[in-house]
DNA sequence: ATAAAAATTTAGATTTGGCTAAAATTATTT
DNA sequence: AAATAATTTTAGCCAAATCTAAATTTTTAT
């Protein structure tokens, strides 16, 4: 099955609208798109025509299993070139966002599995989403970015952001690991470091750089 | 200004036909985008319209400079990306065209000069096609890949596919650079190494990777 | 429970890029 | 220099994805 650009974004826009809300409206779907209502239900139809979506008319709709599957491969495209974007091309993870959005509609399957595998196989974006692989699955992330937690509230690492060696080696010379129990003390604007405090051991710093790749769940 | 996917397919075809042909065709051009004659015409209109085209009808058409600006850019782009799809992701050569095809049509400028910094700057395709810089200018390229270069006929090295450090390390080590004369002694199927020899010094194997990036102006 | 409001769908138009068939222009050949 | 052939353009259609305006259905509020 081939899609177009603008069928896979609303795919897509469905997909997370229906992760939060359950059934999706016409309108909801409007908004998120930028667009308007009668063109969402011209779409609609299109979709349902290739048992994408779950419509009956004026009562909602969702992602058939197979538009899920779909929808899943869209989202893991958009968030390896996220990666790629953040780790190998210098971009902030501010800025990737817009230009993922075009790159996720790149057709190419093999181009997916060799970027994945050449990207290491992360398991989470930039952002702390965590990528979908070949089948679909992810991990599901009660986690946050450590950028993102409070100060001072104690939080377990539970994921880091690639298994590239260059991260594993500092992380392990930093005793740090899956499990690991820790809070933030103080961040420092100037450099964007933050200083961490793991169990009864000193507070150290850590590099804006490397925060981002840690991933914690607050207890 | 910002262009479709179609018009840039069209501004790219001109621009490589008229560098044989010099005035393009109507007829020529549809044969090579496989779309009917009557076709390329609508977008004639619409290019001569945005100043990208030299074109009065019936009499064949060129690029302008504004759109031999366009077609380099575009050329750019595609060479900058099958550079990255075989050198890191490991594609081989004869792989990566379609995939450029549609890579090429990514709109962000940003994204461009980040690849290319992120690549080492290269000045050749992994066809040993040149690649524009951000102002159009590429060398041109009387020279051929070394891996084409006929058996036992004598060679000039002009140019390595890529600034990157490590290749740089191994070309001096080998007492390899620019200017230095080389035959071809033999080629093994095995692995594609090739046998090589520089002037008065014995003949010594180098491997195929290292070969595409090197090319030659034979005498 | 029914009228007003909100949401959704339909109808008809527009734009982009393509098509076929027919008309117009240019080139070639006798 | 015609006549024929080849090329190119025009005219009119189609499909995708959008839009506006009008019609329909559902929801909400009195």
């Amino acid at each position: 099955m081939n899609f177009t650009a603008s069928e896979e974004n609303y795919i897509k826009a469905i997909y997370h609208l229906q992760q939060s809300a359950g059934l999706v409206t016409t309108n909801e779907l409007a908004a998120q798109l930028k667009t308007k209502p009668a063109s969402v239900t011209d779409m609609l139809k299109k979709l349902k025509l290739k048992d994408l979506l779950l419509y009956e008319k004026y009562q909602g709709f969702e992602l058939s299993s197979k538009g899920k599957k779909v929808a899943l491969g869209i989202i893991r495209k958009h968030r390896l070139w996220e990666y790629f974007l953040v780790n190998n091309l210098q971009f902030g993870w501010d800025e990737v966002h817009e230009i993922a959005e075009d790159l996720e509609h790149i057709k190419s399957k093999l181009l997916i599995e060799k970027l994945d595998a050449y990207l290491n196989f992360p398991k989470f974006d930039p952002h702390g989403d965590p990528i979908p692989d070949v089948n679909g699955k992810m991990e599901l992330s009660k986690q946050i970015n450590l950028i993102d937690l409070e100060h001072h509230k104690a939080a377990e690492v539970s994921a880091v952001g690639s298994q590239s060696s260059e991260l594993l080696e500092l992380l392990s010379h930093k005793n740090i690991g899956i499990g690991t129990m820790l809070q933030i003390v103080k961040k420092f604007t100037f450099d964007h470091s933050i200083e961490i405090k793991i169990e009864d051991t000193p507070p150290f710093s850590i590099s804006q750089q490397l925060a981002q790749s840690l991933f914690v769940k607050p207890l």
